[in-house]
DNA sequence: GTCTATAATTCGATAGAC
DNA sequence: GTCTATCGAATTATAGAC
């Protein structure tokens, strides 16, 4: 007890690489000869986190994958836990809703939600990392913050010390179907379509979005 | 790799107990001498599953908790997957719901689940286990069509093979809620009042239980 | 029924050769 | 930059004494 799960900050010994980065080069973007292996085990990082959740999934695991030794993610990660805040970048691509017809922002959102839960199994692997390890809770609550809540504070028309709970229920409503659909696989969430996920849930979350407190 | 997690069922070397259980005796609950012990383990168990999850809710740490050695857990429940089957049964005390007047229906299901939620911590922990563990998934899914599917059929004012459709959109919106407020811990979430949850929630709810299909 | 001792794995992490 | 070898710790699970 007591230990659980170490906080993710910056990894202690990674990138003991070429220069010692003092301010001189023309970019800062200088290419290492190891890119490629780096982006190998990032890649397997998030399948395996994804599939298995943080405590299974092993190094070894990963680096096997990755077809390299499991103490070069030692090495350019530092540790479990640097390994997963390298590989557990999440990006909604949530872009700017401003321009969409106001009575529609609950079907774009939803549709949004589907398509990327559906073509990101990351998304799936960080709910699953999220739920039984605080750095990956913390990590969906800097999402909630960063992603999701600009953009939608940005077309939601109601006073701005609402804008927050709103956003938190149009959250519960998206991402229990996602819970339900996609990693617990409830057979009726599974069985629907995702047009009848749209028409049903659409108007929820434009209820959220829009009505007046109830 | 393919060992992942193993699927419950019945435990292959519990119970050595007393009498060889044949077709004798006038009652069939006959009190083990053991049952103290019994009662302690699995309520460790399940506090220590419902806050690390399956897979760092170690039966060293159980049994310590329980105040006994880890091989009794071993010789009463068989394996770690045995224990867990045992520790993870969950009552949401549904009761019938065909004397609440039916435009208060949603009302009456979310004040429940708030309530459940609240005061059983083994509800975030079945959905802690269930999310990593295909075990506590499957458990999940009886939960749903055992506990809640046939309370709800029997109040849902549809089509019968439309009932499971509209269980499943109430299911996402309350255990969206709960992800959010009682895993995840997202601030706004948290922030709610339970009142205004109700107010927020119940609309929705009551839609998907009696709208008409969209 | 309860506990001691330990087998058999497996994991994260380190040291150092090349 | 990459890999071999290994340490130390922790785990589940078993065998057997009392």
């Amino acid at each position: 007890m007591a230990d659980s799960v170490p906080s993710v900050s910056s990894v202690p010994g990674a990138e003991p690489d070429t220069a010692p980065a003092a301010a001189s080069d023309t970019a800062s973007d200088r290419p290492r000869r190891s890119d490629a292996t780096r982006a190998a085990i990032l890649a397997a990082a998030r399948d395996r986190f994804a599939a298995d959740g943080y405590e299974r999934a092993t190094i070894r695991a990963i680096a096997r994958d990755a077809g390299i030794d499991p103490s070069m993610v030692m090495r350019y990660y530092g540790n479990k836990a640097g390994l997963f805040a390298a590989a557990s970048e999440i990006d909604l691509r949530l872009t700017d809703l401003t321009s969409v017809p106001r009575d529609q922002l609950g079907a774009r959102l939803v549709r949004h939600f589907l398509d990327r839960w559906e073509h990101d199994e990351a998304l799936t692997g960080m709910v699953r990392v999220a739920v039984t390890n605080e750095a990956g809770a913390e990590r969906l609550r800097g999402v909630f913050a960063e992603q999701i809540l600009p953009v939608l504070a940005a077309v939601c028309p109601v006073p701005a010390q609402e804008v927050t709970a709103r956003v938190a229920l149009v959250g519960s409503q998206l991402v229990g179907m996602g819970m339900l659909r996609y990693v617990l696989c409830l057979p009726p969430a599974v069985d629907f379509t995702n047009e009848e996920i749209v028409n049903w849930l659409a108007p929820t979350v434009q209820r959220y979005l829009t009505a007046e407190h109830p």
